[in-house]
RNA sequence: UGGGGCGUGGCCAAGCGGUAAGGCGCGGGACUUUGGAUCCCGUAUUCGGUGGUUCGAAUCCACCCGCCCCAGCCA
């Protein structure tokens, strides 16, 4: 199966603003002239095509200046996270192929360092153990317009407040009961930067550490420190964090870590006609809206993967949409355009008939059968040619049949010649029908022996080309038709968007036919159906029992011609 | 009269005081044994608005308008 390399690099190296603060961070010698960055996901889930982009921009960044990017699991919250995450995200980063080499860091293998920087914050005066319950701290926080209140046990001395820490950490008060606060100014304009709680009480059996610990530090305070401890330089996240920047640069400021990393926000993807949120993402897996986290409709990077995505498409789908603080909703065309300029040129072309209608040519000899030449690939002369066999009953496409065309459909009609294609031309003598309900049922045709190959001797032309299969060595196949999983653009935006479902985002054909060069394709494997779209063997398929994706269709004018003449 | 961001064509996105890159999409044409691919050509006299500075402004200044984010012991 020849896969020519698809994986072309762009032409110039991807420029942004964040790219150009590294690199002038770089000549002013600002982070010891290193750069050094991160992908921190939470373990809660399945990644998708919004953290492609940080993975790209993460990763492409350090592969730019051979330095390493660390792959870190943010981990602090033992009620929301799981191993299964951690094994699958490792897939998804390894499968768009990036390489974190022996960097892989957890959050939790930082608790006791974390917990050491709690107390210097405590020592220092910086932060105060809070008696408050969880609807007192609200209250107490004020509002966007009001400026909130001082805790009454915002003032415990150094010494409760250590020994009150000390004794969070051993178990003795219930979760919930007290926190750990930063003490910094209620007064602020910054909401974040109101007193912002440091550790939280949770006896939750945490998936790595177990029953170690029953004080959680929260996101926040973790954040800034992992970093630092990583030697972090640059910490890229996305917009909503651009209020947390004054508080990560606190805690740097206030504690004894080694480094200062520098924390710099870019607008994450959106994109059209689907939804990235992880908790709508979740709630289609466990609603069952879709079959699981890999629906090939999914906007999951394994979602993507069973759908027949690469790798490369994946990428450089990300470098074109570029990085920004602009919020943007990408069209969803922009990704459909980087798998077929990728697939065209390394998916191998095959036929098969979704639709079949039977076409019996009647001056070809019963019982012949001949194996005819055909093109493997026309972008790729090295990938030769294969023999698929023709004979006298064979299915085409029922759309590639008009009874009663209208002018600009140059395929098959009742008189017309058309071209089979690298077999004959055949021209449509007769057409039969269900007298019940008027049905074609099937097509009566002849085909002109001198047209072996597709080229007519005389040079007679004829306007179309259609794919077809042989009706008795064909194999049947199931084809599953994906179309956008909602109908609306923003979905997210709607707070009822269960409601925008596209209904038909799934269409199973189990009728289709396909030519006997398919038996045994392996599953992931990519073809072309020539002149419908890309296909990939669906983990579904066995060796009885062929499945199919449709990645994405092939570039449909004779769609958009119908559509803007309103046929 | 809370704080923080952002506004360049239908969608992304360059641009950083010298007279609007590129991609997707869209429209047209050439070519074609995939109505695919490929190749041409077209697609913002104008950068949210209004004033101002300047020989010159998308780029600088002022005011205004619009959109997004923040009141989890989530990340």
């Amino acid at each position: 199966m020849p896969t020519p390399s698809a994986d072309r690099r762009p032409e110039a190296p991807p420029r942004d603003f964040i790219r150009d603060i590294v690199s002038q961070d770089l000549v002013s010698g600002k982070h010891g002239g290193k750069v050094h960055t991160r992908f921190p996901p939470e373990p809660n889930g399945y990644l998708h095509i919004g953290h492609a982009k940080s993975i790209c921009l993460n990763f492409g960044i350090a592969l730019e200046y051979a330095s390493p990017c660390n792959l870190r699991f943010d981990d602090t919250n033992p009620t929301k996270e799981d191993i299964e995450y951690v094994t699958a995200i490792q897939t998804d980063v390894k499968w768009l192929g990036f390489d974190w080499g022996s960097h892989v860091y957890f959050a939790s293998d930082y608790f006791e360092q974390l917990y050491g920087f709690a107390v210097e914050l405590i020592r220092k005066g910086k932060a105060y153990v809070d008696s408050l319950t969880a609807d007192e701290i609200r209250e107490h926080r004020g509002t966007l317009t009001e400026p909130g209140r001082e805790s009454p046990y915002r003032h415990r001395s150094v010494d409760e407040n250590i020994d009150l820490f000390a004794r969070m950490r051993a178990g003795e008060f219930a979760d919930g009961s007290v926190v750990l606060r930063a003490k910094i100014d209620m007064a602020s304009g910054n909401i974040n930067m109101r007193d912002p709680v440091l550790y939280r009480i949770r006896r939750a059996t945490h998936y790595r550490t177990a029953d170690q610990w029953c004080i959680y530090p929260l996101y926040d305070y973790a954040h800034p420190v992992s970093d630092a401890i990583e030697g972090i330089t640059h910490s890229l996240c996305t917009l909503e964090f651009e209020d947390h920047r004054p508080f990560y640069d606190w805690v740097l400021d206030n504690t004894s870590v080694a480094c200062h990393p520098q924390q710099i926000e870019f607008a994450k993807l959106n994109l059209s006609y689907t939804m990235m949120g992880k908790r709508k993402l979740i709630e289609m897996v466990q609603g069952q809206h879709v079959s699981g986290w890999d629906d090939p409709r999914m906007p999951t990077i394994c979602g993507l993967r069973r759908r027949g995505y690469t790798p490369e498409s994946v990428r450089n789908f990300c470098e074109r949409i570029g990085v920004a603080k602009r919020e943007n909703v990408v069209d969803i065309a922009n990704l459909e355009h980087a798998i077929r300029e990728d697939l065209n040129v390394r998916a191998p072309r095959v036929m098969a008939v979704l639709n079949p209608l039977k076409v019996v040519i009647e001056n070809y000899p019963d019982g012949q059968v001949e194996e005819v030449d055909v093109i493997n690939n026309p972008e790729d002369s090295s990938a030769g040619t294969r023999k698929v066999p023709f004979g006298r009953v064979l299915y085409i496409e029922r759309d590639d049949f008009m009874e009663d065309p209208p002018k600009k459909f140059f395929r098959l009609s009742p008189g017309k010649e058309v071209r089979l294609r690298c077999a004959y031309f055949i021209k449509c003598t007769d057409v039969v029908k269900d007298p019940a309900t008027g049905e074609v049922t099937e097509l009566r045709a002849s085909y002109d022996p001198a047209t072996r190959g597709g080229d007519s001797p005389d040079g007679r032309k004829v306007k179309a080309t259609l794919h077809w299969v042989s009706a008795e060595r064909a194999l049947d196949a199931e084809v599953r038709l994906y179309d956008r999983l909602f109908t609306i653009e923003d979905p997210a935006a709607e707070d009822n968007y269960l409601d925008h479902l596209n209904p038909h985002s799934l269409e199973v054909l189990r009728g289709a036919k396909a030519e006997p060069s398919l038996a045994g394709a392996h599953a992931g494997a990519r073809y072309q159906f020539e002149r419908l779209g890309y296909f990939c063997v669906d983990s579904d398929s066995s060796a009885g029992r062929l499945v199919f994706n449709r990645t994405v269709s092939l570039r449909d004018t004779w769609a958009k011609i119908q559509k803007n003449s309103g046929i």
